[in-house]
DNA sequence: ACCTGAACACCGTTCAAGT
DNA sequence: ACCTGAACACCGTTCAAGT
């Protein structure tokens, strides 16, 4: 009997986390760029207005929908027998999750709010850094090195399932003419590469150089 | 006496060239969101419907800009002894050329058109990674590794510069409440990396285990 | 062929007004 | 304290009309 309130003058019932929710949904339903604050309104059957009121402006709205849905992507557990491997397991879980809802990574990355997005898994391997020895100048530099690849891989993915199969982002560079280039390389940048697989390879090679071998693991023995 | 034609009805010179460039120095002086139809058309004397005719919608305005501005980039010479280090060279043309324009680079990052924007240089350097041997998919695969982290760094310098300096990118995240942070990690979360150096060390990193070491030069003496 | 002004359908945001 | 409608200042785009 409840469980439709007349929604109408008067304190409407509107909470800041439901305008989230229903903001992230219609997000990751229609594409970030469905995300009005008309149309949210109209999602909650509110005044337009009236999201102002409990979370702000755009910019607020958006923030705070990012750095919602970033703890969401931070209670996944982080498995790996090493720190190394754990380290590898972050970089991993930041793109997983950004992949998963990709419209609103898409909609952080808009905004600039990537770092925000990725906040507690990156302080998640900042301890799996400092697990395996990496402290200080040397866990920041490593920090920012392994999310700035991680980053441009997820930005990569999402420019890939954007275009239309036609003319993908590989084409864009097979259209060209080209001097003397191998035909077996000009046709094969007419075809994508398998961006997961060469996510591992390439952030494995990154995170190697930066987190030295577990030596603890023999040292217990 | 003809250097200022009366720019009125009737044919008023609107070459698509003169409109891109100065769309293009608009952009890099007052950002990209300064780019409007009406602005860009009272910067050109003209009236907003002008463009249309001209270079057709925003979206197809934005697509020609990028590309000349591309073409731009391509210019620079491509130093280097091995083919790996030339390699790695047209990775820090790629990266130099983004951040000298910041502002173009931010354009063509929001319109999903980075791929289009480095087009050139990601040819060249397919011709570099022909010259070290790697062809076909090997060499698809690893411009698409080199470009992606490429990316990341460059969208990681964006995002610094935009912040005001109180709120930075890293002090995000030194900013969370640290279960058992180490203070060093800690503080040195509050400052920042110096990006050049460290996309040259990490770059190199990617580039060295892509592309073979250079054994021609010894073969030939 | 080229350029214009008016008009349309959208935005985000403010604010006085209601209860 | 909470919600509303009207209004403002912007957008991109279309199109009939001019020369």
């Amino acid at each position: 009997m409840d469980e439709t309130r007349p929604r109408t003058n008067r304190h409407a019932g509107l909470e800041p986390d439901e305008v989230l929710d229903r903001a992230l949904t219609l997000v990751e339903v229609e594409g970030a760029d469905a995300l009005t604050m008309r149309r949210l309104a109209s999602e909650l059957g509110v005044a337009t207005t009236s999201i102002y009121w409990h979370v702000g402006n755009r910019e607020q709205l958006v923030t705070a929908m990012v750095r919602r849905h970033g703890l969401r992507l931070a209670e996944a557990p982080i498995v790996g027998d090493t720190p190394r491997q754990r380290v590898l397991a972050v970089a991993r879980l930041i793109w997983e999750g950004a992949l998963a809802d990709r419209e609103v990574t898409r909609l952080a990355s808009a905004h600039g709010l990537s770092s925000l997005h990725a906040q507690r898994l990156e302080l998640a391997m900042a301890r799996e850094l400092q697990e395996a020895g990496v402290v200080g100048e040397s866990a920041r530099d490593a920090l920012r090195a392994i999310t700035a690849c991680v980053g441009g891989f997820i930005i990569a993915a999402l420019l890939d399932d954007a275009l239309p199969t036609d003319h993908r982002r590989s084409s864009v560079l097979a259209h060209l003419e080209d001097p003397g280039l191998d035909p077996a390389t000009h046709s094969a940048l007419a075809t994508n590469s398998h961006l997961p697989s060469l996510f591992d390879t390439t952030l494995r090679t990154v995170v190697d150089s930066l987190v030295p071998a577990d030596l603890s693991a023999n040292a217990y023995l």
